[in-house]
DNA sequence: GCAGTACGGACCACC
DNA sequence: TCCGTACTGC
């Protein structure tokens, strides 16, 4: 143990070594945290602590598995074996199995992902015959999302006058009918989300105080990873968990919260000096991934927060060269700049693909990357967006399975019943779903004991309906025996499925036959995984909660060597050599949908924080000139996050062949109000080097905001410029506004310059700046 | 009950 | 642009 410890700094040492009580650890970007975290359980079992006694709170389930094995070879692994480590999410969803029946669920309870949350909110909408235009099953989800992650369980919610009549002002006056039902349908289908997954443990914790004060006295020894992420909920489990010991080691950088949006409350990091009584802090602040030049740039950023502990990264690494910057005219020439220069780095420096990693605000701006990738044939691997889990085909077998482990499981039937086609239509369904209402059971049950009762359903369907529920039940059978790899191969092929998409000859299908063998073959691995293990045996159970908390990051992509594409969410706790931030344009990031308040900006900036920071030796930014959105081509503009970082630290590059796609490619992209002379301004002549875009460009592209407020949107800012005012262009020199039309991104102003006369000239791309007088 | 097509909204991030 | 849902005709 020694020796790992002498390979600490002083800080990360200290941190490792406090070993009872509450503390806090700090630590900054790339400054070792899970070192600590890993070494520090270590240190724990070799001064006597039992594994078993341990919790550790991480955010992937990877992160666990990757820790629990580092630590398993310091310490032995039959040590390590008893360790619990995972998500909140994985860690309480086996707790909650085992604790299930003091809830009334049952153990095999399944786990609702957002889209099976989404449809059932979709038919509890439908059901109540409320307008669909108004109770959007999105935003009701998302706010019962938020209600849960606060605690605000339907009776907290029916007590509340105020929550009421903010859901009546927003014209939604039956949401709280709405949640009841929805509470109760899943309930009653036995299913939990994955707010239940907390708000349930929780329930547990507080109703069952014998229950809470068995793993209040079994986790002895609590640590919780990336705590500035946790929410209310998450918050409050660990408070009472470690309530007894108060052996808890939370580890977080406030400048790295970036999950405001579902729930999660910086404040818990801020506050946790006040919610433990002589709490020890330990800071971080050495980073070891980064070059100088991109710490102390991330650190120019990240100043501009005001909420903000005190802390200060730096690092003993070389200053490494500037972030690049540069200006494309779309998407597309944006992916063909970032796939040529990973291609020409890869071969210069001999750099593998994994060295490089494309990062972006949105999922949707992968298309364009993947393209440009695939055309340099550089092999690339999407992490997120549509997950491999969330397929179509993969979610039917999926359901299938779910349906043996739990029949009540309402949208898994649902969605399976009557796929592959079997003759059970839409009427059908309404009847057994009337039925199930009334009866208050589930359409299974209602199946069950069709017999008896009249639903004037028509005795070829009823026969169907039943051959249906017969064949589940046969699988209910194996699976008392069966592993979930045998269940899952049963199923597919009884259930026609596969046949199904055989049918279906094209490129698509086959890739979907493709996907399902994926499926089966990752079936069989978890299953010869589980088997090694002493308190797992492989089953189906198992293998459903594994997929439902697995994220695209829990994969083991160590063997393949391939670009990373991901949005910067999934980017947090990672590092590659070298890191492309693209589409770095107002509107997009920062997100328009998160300008509106202080808070979602500062959110926004420590994303951009987080995204400079994965970058070990360079960086890049790149934005676009236009960019498609919603299908339209629309105009776009320099993100405030470049002008942000400070100029020493950037190194704009244009160059030329840029401005030739501009002229003679994509000519009538271009407005001929747009100032040419820009274009021949920037264009460099021939035997001279390129010209340095100077940041002063960027900043002069909008006027700069008065101190300590925050705009709505930087386009009011250009929308300011009234009919009179002198102005000052770079080209044209001074002229006075005659008049101003268009509105938003189309605004135009016709100036009178004293040189050369009056030009029309749109605001988004004039360089102008308001003279005073 | 089912297949084909027209239409409107999505694009913010995730367990 | 793409996707999912609603509508229509067989």
């Amino acid at each position: 143990m020694q020796e790992y410890i002498n390979q600490l700094n002083e800080a990360q040492r200290e941190a490792v070594l406090q070993k009872d009580g509450p503390m806090i650890v700090i630590a900054g970007a790339g400054s070792g945290k899970t070192r600590v975290l890993t070494y520090r359980i270590a240190y724990l079992m070799s001064e006597g602590v039992d594994s078993f006694n341990i919790l550790a709170l991480t955010f992937t389930n990877k992160a666990a598995r990757e820790m629990k094995t580092r630590i398993a070879s310091i310490v032995g692994s039959s040590e390590a074996k008893n360790l619990w480590m995972g998500t909140f999410h994985s860690v309480f969803a086996k707790l909650l199995r085992s604790e299930a029946g003091k809830l009334g669920f049952p153990s095999n309870f399944t786990i609702y992902d957002t889209q099976d949350s989404q449809r059932l909110l979709r038919s509890i909408i439908k059901d109540l015959s409320l307008d669909k235009d108004v109770y959007k099953y999105k935003q009701i989800q998302s706010r019962i999302s938020s209600y849960k992650n606060s605690l605000i369980t339907v009776k907290a919610y029916m007590r509340n006058p105020e929550l009421q009549e903010a859901d009546a002002m927003a014209k939604r006056p039956r949401m709280g009918e709405i949640y009841k039902e929805y509470v109760e349908r899943c309930f009653k289908a036995g299913a939990m989300d994955f707010d239940d997954l907390l708000l349930r443990t929780n329930e547990l914790l507080t109703r069952f105080p014998e229950v809470l004060a068995k793993y209040q006295q079994r986790f002895k020894y609590i640590l919780v990873d990336e705590y500035q992420d946790t929410n209310h909920s998450q918050y409050l489990i660990v408070k009472a968990l470690s309530d007894r010991f108060q052996n808890i080691c939370v580890v977080g950088d406030d400048a790295q919260s970036i999950y405001a949006f579902r729930g999660a409350n910086i404040n818990n990091i801020l506050n946790f000096q006040r919610d433990y009584e002589d709490v020890k802090t330990f800071r971080l602040e050495q980073n070891y991934r980064s070059t100088k030049n991109i710490v102390e740039a991330a650190n120019s950023v990240i100043e501009k927060n005001k909420t903000r502990l005190d802390k200060i990264v730096w690092t003993a690494n070389d200053d490494g060269s500037k972030i690049k910057v540069n200006r494309l005219i779309n998407d597309a020439e944006e992916g063909r700049f970032v796939a040529s220069t990973i291609f020409e780095n890869r071969m210069e420096h001999g750099l593998k693909n994994s060295d490089f990693a494309i990062l972006y605000r949105t999922n949707a701006q992968s298309r364009a990357m993947e393209d440009a990738l695939r055309k340099r044939d550089i092999p690339y691997r999407i992490y997120g967006g549509l997950s491999f889990y969330q397929r179509k085909e993969i979610k039917d077998v999926l359901a299938y399975l779910r349906l043996v482990v739990n029949p009540k499981d309402e949208e898994a039937l649902v969605r399976v019943i009557n796929f592959p086609a079997r003759g059970i239509g839409q009427t059908t369904m309404d009847r057994l779903n009337l039925a199930a209402n009334h009866y208050k059971r589930s359409i299974f049950e209602i199946i069950e004991h069709i017999d008896k009762l009249n639903l004037s359903i028509n005795k070829p369907t009823t026969e169907k309906l039943i051959n249906f529920i017969n064949m589940i039940k046969s699988f209910q059978v194996y699976n008392e025996k069966y592993d979930a790899f045998q269940m899952a191969e049963m199923v597919v092929k009884k259930t026609g499925l596969v046949q199904e998409m055989k049918k279906d000859g094209t490129p698509e299908g086959i890739a979907r036959i493709e996907n399902m063998e994926e499926l089966l073959n990752g079936i069989q691995d978890f299953v010869e995984g589980q088997k090694e293990l002493a308190d797992a045996n492989g089953s189906l159970v198992e293998f459903l909660e594994d997929v439902s908390l697995a994220t695209d990051m829990d994969k083991d992509t160590s063997d393949d060597d391939r670009v990373a594409l991901m949005t910067i969410h999934l980017a947090k706790g990672l590092e590659f050599s070298y890191v492309f931030i693209v589409g770095m344009e107002e509107d997009l990031f920062p997100s328009a949908m998160s300008m509106s308040t202080r808070s979602e900006l500062e959110e926004e900036r420590r994303l951009f924080y987080v995204a400079l920071t994965r970058a070990e030796k360079q960086a890049y930014l790149t934005y676009v000139l236009s960019r498609y959105r919603w299908g339209k081509l629309n105009d776009a503009e320099p993100s405030r996050f470049i002008e942000e970082i400070d100029d020493k630290f950037l190194d704009f590059m244009i160059p030329e062949d840029n401005y030739q796609f501009r002229t003679f490619l994509n000519p009538d992209i271009f407005d001929d109000e747009i100032d040419k002379s820009k274009l021949r301004q920037d264009k460099p002549k021939k035997g001279t080097p390129p010209p340095k875009e100077t940041p002063s460009e960027v900043k002069r592209l909008r006027k700069v905001k008065p101190e300590g407020t925050i705009e709505a949107s930087s386009k009011i800012e250009i929308i300011q410029l009234e009919q009179g005012q002198w102005v000052e262009h770079q080209r044209f020199g001074k002229g006075q506004v005659i008049e101003i039309t268009g509105i938003g991104a189309d605004k135009k102003a016709a100036i009178n310059f004293q040189g050369g006369g009056v030009k029309n000239l749109l605001l988004r791309f004039a360089k102008l700046k308001v003279l005073d007088n």
